[in-house]
DNA sequence: ACCCTAATTTAGAATTATTCTAATTCCAGG
DNA sequence: CCTGGAATTAGAATAATTCTAAATTAGGGT
């Protein structure tokens, strides 16, 4: 809650935790969720809590290390922060997918246009059917 | 149960429950939770349970007469969808602001391209500062 | 009219997802 | 060593969402 942390006395870095979740996360292929990364997690740090899930999740999002998306349905998600990047999910089936355009400077200019929001970054979702589900 | 309500009955049709939520919700100024608009349904339909709001939500989604976004923290919330539009979000203190940027057709075309989904619709999401807190 | 059937609503339980609490551990500095 | 703050832990508490089973509704046939 303190504003401007300092780095006095040892400030925290990385922990075995956070760092075992972060791998978990990195080495994933898709998008986990909590639980999951709480089960992968637990296989490499078997004494880990959930709790320190979702402290480490709420760290490593803070420190821009790993991404969290949500879209209505169950759990949220957390994929590397690898760089921008925008999404596609299946109306029908519910997949995700990561894709990449690149997000033009007028566009992002014409956002902070319209809502005077200071920008930190402008993400696309695309919805519609899945090349398994478009038949 | 209340008696003389309308017309409907065996088939899948706008029933007063359903009708309700989607009044609710488009009265409404802003976002509304499920358990928003769970107290504001019961205002004119006292009976309504929590199950139906559920199902009703799920159908006026399918119907596409509302749209549920959510991000990452507590709730999903719902919008009546009147046409295409955007969301800005506050990355400190959550305020979720829509907006309107014509999507050319070039980036959905261009979106479908790299994701090879039959494309429904593309949304803008802006991260950033709202203007409150941004100073 | 009267029954049959399918969709829907209801209440509440059950299941998930996430946050909170209190006790404990770990580590750096005095 | 001792102390203090940050992190971790286990499990309880809360919140969000889905499920279940019974009851309700009305349309369509007979």
């Amino acid at each position: 809650m303190s504003s401007g942390n300092g780095d006095q006395g040892g400030a925290r870095t990385l922990t075995p935790q956070r760092e075992a979740i972060l791998q978990v996360i990195r080495e994933s292929e898709n998008h986990m969720t909590a639980s999951e990364i709480f089960e992968a997690a637990r296989r490499v740090l078997p004494s880990i809590s959930y709790a320190t899930v979702y402290n480490s999740l709420k760290y490593l999002k803070e420190a821009g290390l790993v991404h969290e998306i949500s879209f209505g349905n169950g759990a949220s998600r957390y994929d590397r922060e690898t760089e921008r990047h925008d999404h596609a999910i299946c109306t029908s089936c519910g997949k995700l997918a990561d894709f990449d355009l690149t997000v033009t400077k007028e566009l992002v200019r014409a956002a902070v246009r319209k809502t005077r929001f200071k920008p930190e970054s402008l993400h696309l979702t695309l919805r519609g059917l899945c090349p398994d589900c478009r038949e």
